[in-house]
DNA sequence: ATCAAGGAATGATTTTTATCATAAAACCAT
DNA sequence: ATGGTTTTATGATAAAAATCATTCCTTGAT
């Protein structure tokens, strides 16, 4: 209780109250008090609706982004107009990692996807701050390389599944990795899943449709509860 | 003249002689004489010849790589045993920069595909200058969003392209931002091209086969002659 | 020099996936 | 509530790509 105690009058001091905070964490425990105060006093925290943008690809690079809660969509356009989803984060993502420290400009476009809510850094204050702690740095470098072989990592997973087995793929995944549970509200249209695992609308709505008929899944509009987990999971896995 | 041999002078004290070497000049910028001769003096050199790999997916991370000249890619097995061509990395590039800092063990294979010279640091080095030195540690972030950006981004490029379009645009990446040159010995086989680009070795034959009836370039065995540049381009962006 | 093994090449065939077309359902703004 | 737009859905067809089969050519080891 002592130490909770501790914590809770040391939070109140850097006006930072997240306890599951990870960049909080990552400054507290390399940062002395003062910068952290600094941080703390000088963030602010932004909420966005389902669908609203968080910032735009092209913008020019001002701010630094963590995810306080929520989940959050990048999203590219290439040349050609299409549009590709890079990766959905989820709460505690540094969803700036990527970009941020080499360009001028946002790569991605950061979308909202849920209610969420977003920490938002000067950029500035957190470069100063590696400056001026190296440990933050590395701490920064690991979450960076990290999530850098995440993205890499999903990308070859994907392009090595058949359609069936990349839908497959992409259903555990809502179910392990954001919403652990077997019955979950895809917070995603068929569109979009199409531009985050590469194949077009029409087949993700066909094979959503095949799963339901031979009973693996549920479909209630936006509503998935996965049935056979088992053979999900093959199809995952042989796809 | 004069600065001229001043930097050779501190050169030879350092033990660094690449007058070319980002990490170097990274280091010099923004580490104290005395830190930099360290980490040259500890570095060791070592030269691999085509087709040696120089470090294997799942060994434990110990060292940091920067390659010094030739050719090099990392790829990587999944668990269908099917290999994966992530990027072809050259000179300057830091190729250690994804996984080093987060994981264990390394998540790719390093191999020369061609004669390489591999400037190899104890990681720990690395990670006690980043420590020291915020600034240092900033440079690598930088090189390391880049890296990231740029192998996601080559995914995406390759994902929206049909076969015609990812031959080409490979074609075109060897001569613009490996050879720089319109003639060139591609330093892979149809096969690691295949891996590359995520299509069959058949396919990667047929379609360079194509381009060589269509007069678009020239075919001897390994040697790859770019004739009608304008057609490539409009296959690669196109395609 | 010879043989085995892998690489390159090409054709025929099958499978996979995209495209086109159409319609019902859900959602939104007035 | 109503009309318009987007999303979901399904079928038919075309196009793209993988697979299978076979041959030739290099290359490296003995």
């Amino acid at each position: 209780m002592n130490e909770i105690q501790v914590m809770e009058s040391k939070e109140k001091a850097h006006g930072c109250k997240c306890e599951e905070c990870i960049l909080k964490n990552l400054i507290f425990n390399y940062v002395p008090d003062e910068d952290s105060y600094i941080l703390c006093n000088v963030k602010r925290e932004q909420s966005f609706k389902k669908g609203e943008i968080i910032v735009k690809q092209n913008s020019p690079i001002v701010d630094f982004f963590y995810i306080k809660s929520g989940i959050v969509k990048l999203s590219k356009v290439t040349e050609s107009k299409r549009n590709h989803i890079i990766s959905i984060a989820k709460p505690h993502d540094y969803t700036s990692l990527l970009t941020v420290f080499h360009g001028k400009n946002y790569a991605y476009t950061m979308t909202a996807i849920e209610y969420t809510e977003i920490c938002i850094f000067p950029l500035n204050l957190i470069i100063d701050l590696v400056m001026r702690h190296g440990s933050f740095g590395i701490g920064l470098l690991k979450k960076s390389s990290k999530t850098a072989d995440d993205i890499i990592d999903r990308f070859i997973q994907n392009n090595s599944r058949n359609l069936r087995g990349r839908i497959a793929m992409t259903l555990l995944d809502f179910s392990f990795n954001i919403y652990k549970s077997h019955i979950y509200e895809l917070p995603v249209s068929r569109k979009e899943i199409a531009e985050l695992i590469g194949m077009t609308t029409e087949n993700v709505i066909r094979i959503l449709s095949e799963f339901r008929k031979e009973k693996i899944i549920k479909i209630n509009g936006k509503e998935i509860e996965i049935v056979d987990f088992e053979r999900l999971k093959m199809i995952s896995d042989r796809g």
